[in-house]
DNA sequence: TTGAGATTTAGAATTATTCCAAGTATTGAC
DNA sequence: GTCAATACTTGGAATAATTCTAAATCTCAA
């Protein structure tokens, strides 16, 4: 994780193709994300983001994701009714969600993408899978 | 589909195995459902429904809708940020979301189940995937 | 230096859903 | 059949997550 050698031009450069600007909370927020690789709400987000910049708003929290997700940087992650969850690993994966803690996992798609016939006239454009069950440690507990 | 000798047995069944019962405006709604098989909203549920039943509530559309999901005859689908939208095919299938008349169908998983390699210690119990893309009318349109 | 446009912010508004408490209906024991 | 226990429906209040709004602040380029 070379953060600032490589991270830095990459989001600058991001967000400056969608006419977006580098700003700070940007920054932060980014940062934040890439700090844990656990898909945080946008209201786990803020508390964290406030521990080094206090006076960051919900707003701008909000503000910030809505332009990460826009520039390609982050994606967003919807869970049946919950909360939107974001995730800055933009690698092919699909999320594994844990019924009994509740946590969230990447899961790498090497090279199985699902194959899915589609009938005839469908364009699909974009897929996306999500597997529910229990994680490692909820697994070993249950036993 | 022949409803009467069919549908009835069968819902007033599962609902009963459910600890639930069969009521005139459960029944109601999961007639609306089987009409038309476009995955309304809670609200399009409301608003069809009221149509033969005009006294029957929101809080009780919800109420019917959450019964016949716990009772194994309705999925719920969940598309990003929008509304809850539900299903009355309780066949193995997934969905396709059109980006553009913003339209949800089922696409069967005819043997298909896309296989995923779970990692070490992940107890995968279901999953679920969607597709999003053009269906077939917008596809033609945008050529 | 300056001003147009972008960004941040607090708080109001919105949306979808759940909760609540009261009234109504159904059921089974007697 | 009567009656109480239980289930169900209902309107409205409450909640949760998100979006909107309008004003203050910042940034960049001329
Ligand atoms: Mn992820
Ligand atoms: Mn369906
Ligand atoms: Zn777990
Ligand atoms: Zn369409």
């Amino acid at each position: 994780m070379g953060s600032v050698e490589k991270k830095m031009p990459r989001i600058n450069e991001r967000l400056a193709t969608s006419g977006l600007r580098l700003t700070p909370q940007r920054e932060h927020v980014y940062d934040v994300l890439l700090a844990e690789r656990d898909h945080p709400t946008a209201e786990q987000v803020f508390l964290r983001a406030k521990k080094d910049m206090p006076d960051i708003s919900m707003a701008t929290v909000y503000n910030c994701l809505d332009a990460l997700v826009t520039s390609g940087l982050v994606k967003q992650v919807n869970l049946d009714r919950g909360a939107t969850r974001f995730c800055p690993n933009m690698h092919e994966h699909c999320h594994f969600y844990c019924e009994s803690c509740g946590g969230v996992y990447d899961i790498g798609l090497t090279r199985a993408r699902p194959e899915v016939p589609m009938p005839r006239g469908f364009k699909a454009t974009h897929l996306e899978l999500s597997i529910r069950g229990l994680c490692p440690d909820c697994a070993a507990r249950k036993k």
